[in-house]
RNA sequence: UGCCCGAUGGUGUAACUGGCAACACGUCUGAUUUUGGUUCAGAAGAGUCUAGGUUCGAGCCCUAGUCGGGCAACCA
C-alpha cells in the first residue's frame, strides 16, 4: 500500500502537492465523518479506506467523527454499529469525536458572529423564508429581519438557547448574499430549534446547528488538513470556506474540503434512505441482511474485511460518477475465500446413491484436503459408506462427451474417495429417479497410491455419507433487484425492480460432519458449490449456512448459452454486419498508425490495406471521406482503399473527386502523394 | 434560464510536466487439474463525447458545442 511506484489517486495527489509546497507532515490529518442515522454501507467503504489508506500512506491520524447534529434522526445504536463495522474492516481511529462535542464551542462562535453583524435571528415560517430565496435563476429577496440590531438578535438567540420557544419559532442565518448564484450562500442556516433529547448530550440543548455551520468548524476544531466528502457537497465548499474566513487563526492549520465521486454498485441502492425503506417495508430482514450492500450485511453473508478493502482499492477514486459491476465485488471475495476457505462437501439437493458392491456396514474414514491451494491447510476425515448423496444435477441416465458428471454405463471419481460407474436407477411410479445404483472399483480409493487410484476420469463428484450426514439449511442469495440501477429511472420507484427471487431457502441439505463443528467466522468452500459461511441464527441443534457466493461456473454459462441459442434469435443480423465490415475495420486500424510507419513497414501496410480494400465496398468507405482533418492516417487509408476501388471498376462522382482533390492540397505528404496517383 | 462538476474498450480505473493509450474485472481460445474451481499461456475489444484551434507532436492545453450529474431541506 506505500508502494510509492503506484499511481496516485488525485486526492492523494493534492495531499503530496500541499507537502511539497511547504504544509508540515505532522499537520496532516484526516477523519470520516459518518452521521449515526443509519448503518455503513459499501459505498462508505470506498470513503473510509480512502481516508484511512491515507492515514497509512502519510502516516498521519485520522479521526472518526459522528457528525451527529440533528438528533431526531440519530441514534447511539448507529454509532456502536458504526464503530463496529470500522474496527471489523480492520481500521483505527486516532481520536473518536462527536460534533455535539463541539457545541458549546459552535455557539460560542454563532454570538462572535451575531456581534460582528453576520448573523440574525429570523421567525419566518419554512416556506417564506424559501420564497424568499429566490430560484437559481432569479436572486432572492432579504429577509425583512436580516437588519435587526445586534441586541435584539442577542437576545432572541438566547432565548432560543434556553428554550423558551417552540420548535420553528426561530432560526439563526448567516448575512451573506440573497443574490448568489450559489444558493448556499443565500444566507444559510445556523440553527434552528429542535425538542428533542440528543443521544449524547440529552437536553442540554434546545438548539442544535445545520451541517455547514457544524462540519467545517469541526474540521478546524480538529485541526483536520484535508477534509474529504462525495462530490454532492462541491457547492458547499464556498461556503465551508466563508464560515472557516470568520473564525480562522492564521498560527493554525486551515483545513481544506475536497469532493469525489461515491461509488455506486450495480443492481443494488446506495442511499441510506433507500435502505431503510427496504429494511421498513420487510423486504429485507434487516440492515445485516445478507442480500444488503450494508457493511453488516456482507459480513453476515460472508465478505471478508481483505475482499472489501480490495474492491474499494480496485475501484478507484475519481470525480465522475459511475456503476461499478457486483462482479468486480464477486471477483475480490473468490479470489480471498479461494486462498483461505476450508474445503467440505455438501449436498444441496439430493438423490440417493447405491454402491452395490460396497460392504453393507462398512465405514472408511477417507481423508480430505482442506485447501488445496494450501498444502499447510492440513487435512480432515470423511466417513464414506454403502448409501451416499450425490447431487440430482449430477446424474443423468444417458449424456453425450460433454457432460463430465455421472450417467449409466460412465465412470467418475467420488472426490477424495473411489472411482464408480453407473449400473441401474429405480424409479418411482412417476418416472422420478429415487435411487441410483453403481458399483465402485474398490482398488481405486484417494491416495492410496495403486495404480487403480491414479487412473484420469474426466469427472469428479461431491458426496456425503447418508448415515453420517448433518442436515442443516442452507439460504442463496441472488441480486436484490432485477435492475441493474434501480433508481435511475425517471418516474419508477426502485421498489418496482426488487427481485423477488433474491432468497432461495433449502431446508434440508445434507453435510459432512466436519461441519457441526462450524464456526461463526469460519469461511467453507462446499466444493464445486461455492463458499459458505455460518449464519449469526445458527445453534448447534439448527445450523444455517450463507452462501455468499457461487464459484465461476463454465458449465453453467454453456448451459444458459444453449438454451439461449435455442430460442429464435433476433440477435443474428446484428452480427452479420460487423463480420461484413471486419475487412473495414481491419483497414482503419492499419491506416491509424500509418503515418508512423516508414520503410518497409510502411510499404508493408499499404500492401495490407490496398488487399483489405479488395473486400471493401463503396457504401462502406465513403462515410469515411468526411474523416476529421486530423485523422490524417485513416485518410491516406481511405485514399489507398479508393484506388483499389476505382480499378476495379468503381465509377467516379463528385464525392470521389471531392476528397482526392482535397487530399491533394493537403500538408501531409503521404496523403497528398496517394491522393495524386488517383488525380 | 443561472452556477458547479464530469466524459478514456462492455465495466471500473491508469497514462509523471504534451511523446506509440496501460491495468484489473468481464468475454473468448488453449494447457494443467481428483472442484466444469484454481493456476498457466494467449486472444479479441478504445482513434480517449463532437467540431475547431495551438503544437513537430494533444486523452492531456485553448475555444465552442453535445450529453450526463449536482445545486432552491429548520437533512447530512
Amino acid at each position: 500500500m506505500t508502494d510509492s511506484s503506484e499511481s496516485l489517486n488525485f486526492i492523494e495527489q493534492i495531499v503530496a502537492e500541499d507537502l511539497a509546497n511547504g504544509l508540515p507532515k505532522e499537520n496532516l490529518r484526516f477523519r470520516f465523518p459518518p452521521e449515526p442515522n443509519g448503518y455503513l454501507h459499501i459505498g462508505h467503504a470506498a470513503s473510509i479506506c480512502l481516508n484511512f489508506g491515507l492515514g497509512n500512506k502519510f502516516n498521519a491520524p485520522v479521526n472518526l467523527r459522528f457528525d451527529d447534529t440533528n438528533p431526531t434522526k440519530e441514534e447511539q445504536e448507529y454509532v456502536d454499529a458504526i464503530k463496529n463495522d470500522i474496527q471489523w474492516l480492520g481500521f483505527q481511529w486516532a481520536q473518536e469525536c462527536y460534533s455535539s462535542d463541539y457545541f458549546q464551542q459552535l455557539y460560542d462562535w454563532a454570538i462572535e458572529l451575531i456581534k460582528k453583524g453576520k448573523a440574525y435571528v429570523d421567525p419566518q415560517s419554512a416556506e417564506k423564508m424559501a420564497e424568499q430565496k429566490g430560484t437559481p435563476t432569479t436572486p432572492g429577496t432579504p429577509s425583512p429581519y436580516r437588519d435587526s440590531s445586534v441586541e435584539e438578535n442577542l437576545e432572541i438567540f438566547d432565548k432560543m438557547k434556553n428554550g423558551e420557544y417552540p420548535a420553528g419559532a426561530y432560526v439563526l442565518r448567516a448575512k451573506i448574499d440573497m443574490a448568489s448564484p450559489n444558493m448556499l450562500m443565500r444566507d444559510p442556516l445556523l440553527y434552528r430549534i429542535v425538542n428533542k433529547p440528543h443521544h449524547r448530550t440529552g437536553s442540554e440543548w434546545c438548539i442544535y446547528p445545520m451541517y455547514d455551520w457544524a462540519h467545517g468548524e469541526s474540521d478546524y476544531i480538529e485541526q483536520i488538513s484535508h477534509s474529504i466528502c462525495t462530490l454532492e457537497f462541491k457547492p458547499h465548499r464556498e461556503l465551508y470556506d466563508w464560515f472557516l474566513d470568520q473564525i480562522y487563526d492564521d498560527n493554525k492549520q486551515r483545513p481544506k474540503q475536497r469532493e469525489f465521486a461515491r461509488r455506486n454498485l450495480s443492481y443494488t441502492v446506495m442511499s441510506k434512505r433507500k435502505l431503510l425503506q427496504l429494511v421498513e417495508s420487510k423486504t429485507v430482514s434487516g440492515w445485516d441482511d445478507p442480500r444488503m450492500p450494508t457493511i453488516s450485511g456482507l459480513r453476515r453473508r460472508g465478505y471478508t474485511p481483505e475482499s472489501i478493502k480490495k474492491f474499494s482499492e480496485v475501484s478507484g477514486i475519481t470525480k465522475r460518477d459511475s456503476v461499478t459491476d457486483v462482479s468486480l465485488l464477486e471477483f475480490c471475495i473468490r479470489e480471498d475465500l479461494n486462498k483461505t476457505a476450508t474445503r467440505v462437501m455438501a449436498v444441496l439437493d439430493p438423490v440417493k446413491l447405491v454402491i452395490t458392491n460396497y460392504p453393507q456396514d462398512k465405514v472408511e474414514m477417507l481423508e480430505a484436503e482442506n485447501n488445496p491451494e494450501d498444502p499447510k491447510a492440513g487435512t480432515h476425515e470423511v466417513p464414506f459408506s454403502r448409501e451416499l448423496y450425490i447431487e440430482r444435477e449430477d446424474f443423468k441416465e444417458e449424456a453425450n462427451s460433454k457432460y463430465f458428471r455421472l450417467s449409466l454405463g460412465k465412470e467418475v471419481r467420488l472426490k477424495s474417495a473411489y472411482i464408480i460407474k453407473g449400473e441401474s436407477v429405480v424409479k418411482d411410479e412417476n418416472g422420478n429417479i429415487t435411487e441410483i445404483h453403481c458399483t465402485c472399483d474398490l482398488d481405486s480409493r484417494s491416495g492410496s497410491g495403486t495404480e487403480a487410484s491414479m487412473r484420469k476420469v474426466k469427472g469428479t463428484l461431491h458426496w456425503v455419507s447418508i448415515a453420517h450426514a448433518v442436515k442443516a439449511e442452507v439460504r442463496e442469495y441472488d441480486r436484490l433487484f432485477l435492475d441493474e440501477a434501480p433508481d435511475s429511472h425517471e418516474g419508477k420507484d426502485f421498489m418496482e425492480f426488487v427481485n423477488p427471487d433474491s432468497l432461495n431457502i433449502i431446508k434440508e441439505a445434507y453435510l459432512e460432519p466436519f461441519l457441526k463443528e462450524a464456526q461463526l467466522e469460519d469461511k467453507f468452500q462446499f466444493q464445486r458449490l461455492g463458499y459458505f459461511t455460518l449464519d449469526k441464527n445458527a445453534s448447534a441443534e439448527h445450523l444455517i449456512f450463507n452462501k455468499t457466493v457461487g464459484l465461476r461456473d463454465s458449465w453453467a454459462k454453456q448451459q444458459s448459452e444453449k438454451k439461449a441459442q435455442n430460442q429464435p434469435q433476433p440477435k443474428a443480423n446484428k452480427n452479420q454486419p460487423q463480420a461484413q465490415r471486419s475487412a473495414l475495420n481491419e483497414m482503419q486500424k492499419i491506416s491509424k498508425k500509418y503515418t508512423n510507419l516508414s520503410g518497409a513497414k510502411l510499404e508493408a501496410a499499404r500492401a495490407d490495406i490496398e488487399k483489405l480494400a479488395e473486400e471493401i465496398t463503396y457504401d462502406e468507405l465513403e462515410p469515411l471521406f468526411n474523416t476529421a482533418a486530423k485523422k490524417v492516417g485513416t485518410r491516406i487509408g481511405v485514399m489507398i482503399s479508393l484506388g483499389v476501388l476505382l480499378k476495379n471498376g468503381q465509377e467516379r462522382n463528385d464525392s470521389i473527386n471531392e476528397f482526392i482533390s482535397k487530399g491533394a492540397e493537403d500538408n501531409n505528404e503521404l496523403l497528398a502523394e496517394e491522393a495524386n496517383k488517383l488525380g
